[in-house]
DNA sequence: GCGACTTTGTGCGTGCGTTCACAAACATCT
DNA sequence: AGATGTTTGTGAACGCACGCACAAAGTCGC
């Protein structure tokens, strides 16, 4: 019963969009000491339905019992491989305003296979400070460091106005996976990733809604002025 | 021509989430004096396909004209009024780490419609700092300050232990939408929209293609372990 | 060992989102 | 005014993702 031909190949994408998700929940329920899960409790702890869920985890193999569950360190060990992190992943993070400051202390990352090798920024001021234990490097030297430790992600946690610059330096010294937080498209060759977070976008979706929530209350109740 | 009513309900999901973005494009097009853009050149700045922003902006009325092609200030001050950025939305932070602190200092968000009223913290040691022209409160106050500045929406950057007692709070005094920074899933009644922002999931998606992309450059070079 | 029960894995129908391709609508030039 | 060119708005086809519902496969009790 070799399950990892078959599954290699194929994960759709919003099922490896969920894949971080269930790893979380594993993560919890392991160090609340439960030892399985059936996929309706699982389920309920990543906050989707069962069936997608059963549908996610068959694409990357058949690591349940029927009648029984998932083990969950079975589980959360297989995720953990397939999505990469296994081994560590080298960062580098650039621009280190407030944001690039978070991104550099978050633990989240070194908990979950992520090793933050260099931190750097333009600022003369920043450029020497010590962050998370780190000093900051200038990024004039971004090229010395990538190819130095390897890294394979970049962050740009810059102004819009620098993030293309930085990420076209990247990307020349063989950085295929991009994370940007700078509120703008970053225009990249084939064969390159790019993910964007945009703080603002995720409030402007809830405004939109709270909008039309608020909306629906006044249709409810008619305006004076349109009555006669 | 009255578009509003026709097309005031039933704007897709997908095409809300995109709205930003277009709004970001066109806000940066109006600061460089362009006054009149083709969907074709806005597509691009914002990183879609013509045909599908057409298709999107076709959801908020007609307010392009065919030959020529959308004015600038028009259509990002309708989109703007969509989303429901023309009214001032009161937002309140809870958590000030690292990362609730770049939430405090974001220009982004003063700059499109949003007004950080309250920042509050549970540690002591916090409460009383000034951060970003605000002093910090204590999140005992939190039903206080939320009906007293009437927020609207509620901003959770607190460790995940504690985000979920704070959104039960939040949604007791009456929010309705939240944005969740706490890598967990939160739970509320029918009605209350969370969007949830995990930094860690972004990179271990990224780490999940960058694996596929190295492991196809393994599989072209077979492995010398198993040749003969 | 066998029946009853539980839970996984999945085939199938449905709905949403994206892309294509083109007619409608406007501008411009002669 | 008519012909030509450009760009929008949209009908239609396609593809992906989700949810349902159930057979397959296991456990447990007797």
């Amino acid at each position: 019963m070799i399950a990892d031909p078959a599954a290699r190949r194929d994960v759709p994408d919003a099922t490896v969009a969920r894949l971080p998700e269930y790893l979380r929940a594993l993560t919890d329920l392991a160090g609340r000491g439960v030892a399985s899960v059936s996929s309706e409790e699982l389920a309920t702890v990543a906050g989707v339905r069962s069936a997608k869920l059963r549908k996610d985890l068959s694409h990357l193999g058949s690591y349940g019992v029927r009648g029984v569950g998932y083990e969950v360190e079975v589980l959360a060990h297989e995720i953990s491989r397939q999505l990469g992190l296994a081994q560590n992943w080298p960062v580098a993070i650039v621009g280190l305003g407030y944001l690039g400051h978070a991104l550099a202390t978050y633990s989240g990352f070194a908990n979950r296979g992520f090793h933050v090798v260099a931190l750097l920024d333009r600022d003369p001021e920043i450029v020497g400070q010590e962050i998370a234990g780190m000093i900051v490097g200038s990024v004039d030297d971004l090229e010395q460091v990538v190819t130095g430790h390897g890294v394979a992600i970049g962050v740009i946690a810059t102004p819009a106005a620098s993030a293309q610059e930085v990420c076209d330096r990247f990307v020349a010294v063989g950085v295929r996976s991009v994370l940007n937080f700078a509120p703008c498209v970053l225009s990249v060759p084939q064969g390159v990733d790019v993910r964007k977070v945009d703080l603002a976008t995720e409030l402007q979706i809830l405004a939109f809604h709270e909008q039309r929530k608020t909306e629906s209350v006044r249709e409810s109740r008619p305006l004076l002025e349109v009555s006669p």
